[in-house]
RNA sequence: GGGGGAUUAGCUCAGCUGGCUAGAGCGCUACAUUGACAUUGUAGAGGUCAGUGGUUCAAGUCCACUAUCUCCCACCA
């Protein structure tokens, strides 16, 4: 039974997927290699957008967790990868908005209506969901698919009413204000980071505003304005301080006040500024700063116009509203001067493009700072409990610099705004009392958004529930808030939804706290910070202890892929833009895997690049050529190992494989992938490819290759499951009675200490350098490499692993004939060099150009002077010899013991020549 | 403005807690060809480890400053 000559990955990845899934082998409980006692490994796959398409950064994350997850099932651990999709409301909502758009419906809120545009997400939604889960698998990720989840089940909707519901009763959940963007074109809030900034040149004018003068590039704001701030320490206002006068302003007189604030730049236009808390978050934060001060009123409304505190100028838009004012200023004379110069940042909405206007609107938030977590023995609020679990190490982020931008972002938190003014997601489930009127004005707009309550004025603060609290009358209604709660919410929770909670089911109890959460470190913010908070407020009211509050043991953060420039890679450059399906079908997933793992460090970026991929693909056909070899020349595959018949070849590759599952444990097991990955990679092309296969053509102990092979098939695994897979089954077809049950749940191996050869394995090293050295001496002079040549060693204490291996070199150094001698001998026209006390000598009379010789040898002698110096420089150091540890210091005297033997070698040939 | 990260061979990057005549892959040069593999093999060229100073017996590795490039956060009435 013969393998193809190259390994065509599409030909298996499919049937080899299914057989995996099919087997049972993902699920912790049907994998045959499980030991029941050992701690379980679980990961929470961050769940990807249900309509989304796989890219690469989810393929870094499956890549990264499947090797996690491949190696402790292969442990013997039981081992759970949960895998499930998100619902992405905003992402999804507007997806689906645009697609109608393109259709034809312009509004589709308006046009459709709450009810029919969720239906339609609905079903863009079903068709979309199972595209990422092929996708997923097309990774060759080894999650459990029968407890799979979705972020809208609706076990996971009971999730999110409860943890709703705990946190409205301890208070934890209050509905307040909160200055948010507002898209007067699309009446809708945007995102801050749906928010474009783009940089315009506007005019700033500068009025009269009493004693002072104040700047603007938003004169149309300012009919409210009755508060002056100025910097505490700016000496031209300190007299004014606490001070109410009446000035003159736009309609009329108005009486304001002075406050001193830090957040006035002194340098900046007048050093003084009036505020529309209104209309500017940063005005906003100022009044929440100063409550009893500033009031908040409304300039412009919901569409953009001008409210009735504008006076004459009520009704009018923005723009309009602004020339006129500006030239009723001027006539007044309180217009100082224009400046036309200016350049600012106009916020607009990235879709649609649409001016942003700052509106301030009530919303729901979580309060973190109320100290209602028992944690620690103490009341402690949100904020504290987020601080601690990192702190006091209960939580590991790997790398640890990100713990640094984590309290960075903790110091600097608000209270989180959790409503969201889109229909798609987990709808509010809070109820008002409104009376008829307002009723008949509600559903009049089609475009149902929480800032209609206020503009309906509902003064109800809401009762919690899934249904209405009380029938509807005729002269009183319940509606449900009509806005959604943020998708974050539900993502908080997804560590314990998916494992049964509010109930502690026994997969609950088996698998959480959860052992790695993996994931980009763009969303350590958005993300694993809020399932810290969810969970340990959540499970700690449940009663639980501490250490099973938290979500997750270790964070594992992995960098953003970039193009071959470093560049993002984005859409608008297609070039640049790889789509890991297309590469998957080009080159086979092991390939793709090995690509996004290699060379990336945690938390670090990475650039990808096609050729890189192919570069992987050569080494996954390596591994297949290198199991075709050994299956191609094996004719008794279990024959067991013996150590009676180890050649000191075998006794060195068998010491090299102890050494890499040693280095390779310790590695993965450090989360260090990458170099986990490049030590295989090396030991498989360098040392059994280009070593110890070559020597096995001389001669071969079969026992040893069939070891070295399976070895290297578990070892490789969790990197390239397919290959290995299907080389396994290869194994098993040609009898193998180890790859009886599948690799994906065959044990990891461990390294055998009777197998530990460290005397053998450095004789075999010096061998391979002698080869190397005659090969290069070949090449340097350059001898026909297909001309078989004599070669003499003589002296030194290699000379007994030479005259064992002689076939060896014969073979691979490409000579008619080998002498070997113990003692040093005197041979004439010869090229020469010297190596570990042993001299090589080529025979090669008449080839020999004495000049390139001498000048070849005088380099080398060079070379060895200045190394001499340098280490005989380090051993007359006092300071060396007294603080260096031994180690070192014996190494330095070897190398200098060395150095000299060959310089006085060299110096030799160099005098004969001459 | 605040905080990260990066700077090592032509390119992409390793080099963990200081001990290296500084490594890998790709690319380049020369050579080899039906025997596991051309998705290959052999040999080679190529680097004052961004700069300056410091700590140390010893610095690519630690510290300070400088320069350039990047990312995140906050953004200015």
């Amino acid at each position: 039974m013969e393998l193809e000559k190259s390994y065509d990955a599409k030909k298996f990845e499919d049937d080899i997927y299914t057989a995996w899934e099919a087997s049972g082998a993902f699920a912790p409980e049907g994998c045959p290699c499980t030991d029941p006692d050992k701690k379980p490994f679980t990961i929470s796959m961050p769940p990807p957008n249900a309509t989304g398409q796989l890219h690469l950064g989810h393929a870094t994350m499956l890549a990264i967790e499947d090797i996690m997850i491949r190696y402790h099932r292969m442990q013997g651990h039981p081992t759970l990868w949960l895998p499930g999709t998100d619902h992405a409301a905003i992402a999804t909502q507007s997806m689906v908005e645009r697609k109608l758009q393109v259709e034809g419906i312009e509004k589709p809120r308006e046009e459709l209506g709450r009810e029919k545009l969720l239906e339609e997400i609905q079903k863009f939604i079903d068709i979309s969901q199972n595209n990422i889960k092929t996708q997923t698998r097309k990774m060759g990720s080894s999650c459990d698919w029968t407890r799979e989840k979705y972020t809208m089940d609706p076990d996971l909707a009971n999730a999110v009413h409860t943890m709703f519901q705990n946190m409205l009763e301890d208070g934890l959940i209050y509905r307040g204000y909160r200055s948010i963007n507002w898209d007067p074109k699309m009446q809708t809030t945007v995102a801050d980071d749906e928010v474009d900034h783009v940089t315009k040149n506007a005019t700033f004018y500068y009025f009269q505003y009493g004693p002072f003068v104040i700047g603007t590039a938003r004169p149309e704001t300012k009919f409210g304005d009755k508060i002056v701030v100025v910097h505490p320490d700016d000496e031209r206002y300190k007299e004014y301080h606490g001070k109410s006068f009446e000035v003159e302003w736009i309609n009329g007189p108005i009486q304001c006040t002075v406050i001193p604030d830090e957040v006035v730049d002194p340098e900046f236009g007048t050093g003084v500024m009036t505020i529309t808390p209104a209309h500017s978050l940063v005005d906003f934060e100022l009044a929440q700063k100063h409550p009893d001060k500033i009031e908040i009123t409304q300039i412009i409304d919901f569409e953009g116009k001008m409210l009735p505190i504008a006076g004459e100028f009520e009704g009018m838009d923005i723009f309009e509203c602004r020339k006129a004012l500006v030239e009723k200023m001027e006539k007044k004379g309180l217009l100082v001067r224009i400046d036309k110069e200016y350049e600012h940042q106009l916020a607009v909405n990235y879709r649609g493009k649409g001016v942003i206007e700052p509106q301030v609107m009530r919303q729901w938030f979580i309060d973190v700072n109320k100290k209602v977590i028992d944690w620690k023995n103490k009341k402690q609020s949100i904020k504290e409990v987020l601080q601690d679990v990192i702190n006091s190490e209960m939580i590991e982020i790997i790398p640890d610099r990100f713990n640094k931008t984590y309290f960075h972002w903790i110091d600097n938190l608000r209270d989180w705004c959790i409503s969201r003014q889109i229909w798609w997601g987990h709808r509010i489930p809070m109820w008002y009392k409104l009376t008829k009127e307002q009723h008949d004005k509600y559903i009049a707009y089609p475009n149902q958004s929480s800032y209609l309550l206020d503009v309906i004025k509902v003064e109800d603060p809401g009762t919690y529930g899934l249904k209405p609290p009380a029938e509807n009358t005729d002269t009183e209604f319940y509606i449900q808030d009509p806005d959604t709660l943020d998708t974050w919410f539900s993502s908080a929770l997804w560590t314990f939804s998916t494992l049964g909670w509010p109930n502690h089911t026994e997969d609950f109890k088996k698998f959480h706290p959860t052992t790695v959460m993996e994931t980009g470190y763009d969303i350590l913010f958005f993300w694993i910070a809020r399932m810290i908070l969810a969970s340990t407020y959540a499970l700690r009211r449940d009663g639980l202890p501490e250490e099973k509050c938290i979500p997750f043991e270790k964070v594992y953060l992995h960098g953003m892929i970039r193009d071959k420039d470093g560049k993002k890679m984005s859409k608008a450059r297609p070039e640049t833009c790889i789509n890991p399906l297309e590469v998957i079908e080009k080159y086979g997933t092991d390939a793709v895997r090995l690509s996004l793992i290699i060379g990336a460090t945690p938390g670090n970026d990475m650039n990808l690049y096609e050729e890189k991929i192919a570069g992987y693909r050569n080494f996954v056909n390596k591994i297949w050529n290198s199991a075709r070899f050994v299956l191609m020349n094996v004719e008794n595959i279990n024959a067991p190992l013996d150590p009676s018949t180890f050649s000191t070849a075998d006794k060195w590759v068998l010491s090299k494989t102890n050494e890499i599952i040693r280095e390779a444990t310790k590695e993965i097991q450090n989360h260090q992938f990458s170099p986990a990955g490049n030590k295989i990679y090396e030991f498989l092309w360098g040392t059994c490819c280009d070593w110890y296969i070559e020597m096995s053509k001389v001669t071969k102990n079969e026992a040893v290759l069939m070891h070295v092979l399976k070895t290297v098939l578990k070892l490789l695994h969790p990197f390239t499951p397919y290959v290995t897979e299907v080389l396994w089954g290869q194994l098993k077809e040609a009898g193998c009675t180890e790859a009886k049950t599948m690799l994906i749940t065959t044990p990891w191996p461990e390294a055998n200490p009777e197998y530990d050869f460290s005397d053998e394995q450095e004789d075999i090293e010096k061998a391979i350098e002698v080869i190397r050295e005659i090969r290069h001496l070949r090449s340097e002079n350059k001898v026909d490499p297909v001309k078989k040549i004599k070669a003499v060693l003589s002296g030194g204490h290699l000379i007994d692993i030479m005259r064992e291996k002689e076939g060896v070199i014969l073979q691979m150094a490409n000579l008619s004939e080998l002498e070997i001698h113990d003692e040093p001998q005197n041979i004439e026209d010869a090229i020469s060099s010297v190596l570990h006390g042993t001299s090589i000598d080529l025979p090669l009379a008449d080839m020999i150009d004495p000049e390139k010789e001498l000048s070849r040898l005088t380099k080398e002698k060079e070379n060895l002077d200045k190394f001499i110096q340098t280490i005989e420089g380090k051993l007359s150091n006092e300071g060396f010899v007294n603080g260096a540890p031994p180690k070192v210091i014996q190494k330095q005297r070897t190398n200098l013991e060395e150095a000299k033997e060959k310089l006085q070698k060299i110096t030799s040939l160099l005098e004969k020549i001459k």
